[in-house]
DNA sequence: TTGGAACTACGACAATTGTCGTACTATATT
DNA sequence: AATATAGTACGACAATTGTCGTAGTTCCAA
C-alpha cells in the first residue's frame, strides 16, 4: 500500500520549513529561526515538545547519538506539498483543482517568468 | 478595515458546500445531504450544533421565523475560497502562490477546455 | 385530545493542538 | 569539585473540534 499521508500541523508545517530550509538541525536552531518572524515568541520548550511529537507521529527524523539531538524532515518537501494540495483540493474545491488554479492565478501577482513558466508547462500538458 | 476571516473547519465547508449548492435549507436536508456520501453517518444533532456554532461564529445566516429554522452561507463562496486560498498558500507554501498553481496542475488531470481557459487568463494577464 | 414525530437547546466527552512549567541530567567553566 | 548553563522528558492546561445523548417544545394525525 502507499504510505500514509500525515497531515502536518499549523506549527508543525513551521518547523516543516525551517528544516526543509536548512537540512538537519538542533531544537535549539529551529526555535530560534521561528521567533525570528514572531511577536509573542515561542518558548524552547513548546518548540521542543512540537518537534517531539512530530517525531512520534513519523514527520521528523532524529538523530540522538549525541547530546542535542538533530532533527530532519522525515519527507520530501514536494511529496509533502502535493499531498497538502491533494487535501485542499478536496475540502476547499471538491476536488476541481483547475478552479484553485484559477483562483490563485488570478489573486496573486506572478512574474512574466513565472507566467511563462506555467504557459510552458500547460503548453507540455496540452500535447499528451 | 476589511472584515475578518473566519476560517472554517472540515466539517463546516462540507456544510458551506452543501448550502452554496442549494442555498437556503433546513438542518434536516443538510444533515440527509451529508449522508448521502458518507459511511459512519452523521447524527442529526452532530450537524444541528455544528450548524448552531457556525451561526455564532458568523458563517451562517438564520431564519427563525419558522418551526425549522432556515439556514444560510452568510459569505459567498468565491470569497471564502479565495481567502481560503490565501490562507493556504501562507502556511504550506510559504506565499509563492505559483509554486501552488504549478504543484496543482502538475498532479491533476485538467481536460483541454480547462487548460485552453487558463491559457487565456494567463495571456491577459500578461497583458497588463 | 392526546400521543408520537420532528425540532431546538444544551451539556458532556474524547481527541487534538498549542503552550508552558518543572524536574532531571549532562557538560562546561571557574 | 562546585556551580552555572544548556538539553531532554514529562505532565498539565486551556481552547477547539467533532460527536452525541437527553430534555424539552411544537405540531400533526388518529
Amino acid at each position: 500500500m502507499a504510505n500514509q499521508f500525515v497531515k502536518p500541523t499549523e506549527a508543525e508545517l513551521e518547523v516543516l520549513h525551517i528544516l526543509w530550509a536548512n537540512s538537519a538541525q538542533s531544537v535549539r536552531f529551529v526555535n530560534d529561526k521561528l521567533n525570528e518572524h514572531r511577536d509573542p515568541s515561542v518558548g524552547y520548550t513548546t518548540t521542543l515538545k512540537t518537534m517531539q511529537v512530530m517525531n512520534d507521529k513519523g514527520l521528523l527524523v532524529r538523530d540522538d547519538s549525541a547530546r542535542s539531538h538533530i532533527y530532519s524532515a522525515a519527507i520530501p518537501q514536494t511529496e509533502t506539498q502535493r499531498n497538502l494540495v491533494n487535501h485542499f483540493v478536496e475540502s476547499a474545491f471538491k476536488g476541481s483543482a483547475m478552479q484553485l488554479v484559477m483562483e490563485a492565478l488570478g489573486n496573486h501577482n506572478a512574474s512574466n517568468d513565472e507566467l511563462a513558466e506555467i504557459k510552458a508547462l500547460i503548453e507540455q500538458m496540452e500535447k499528451k
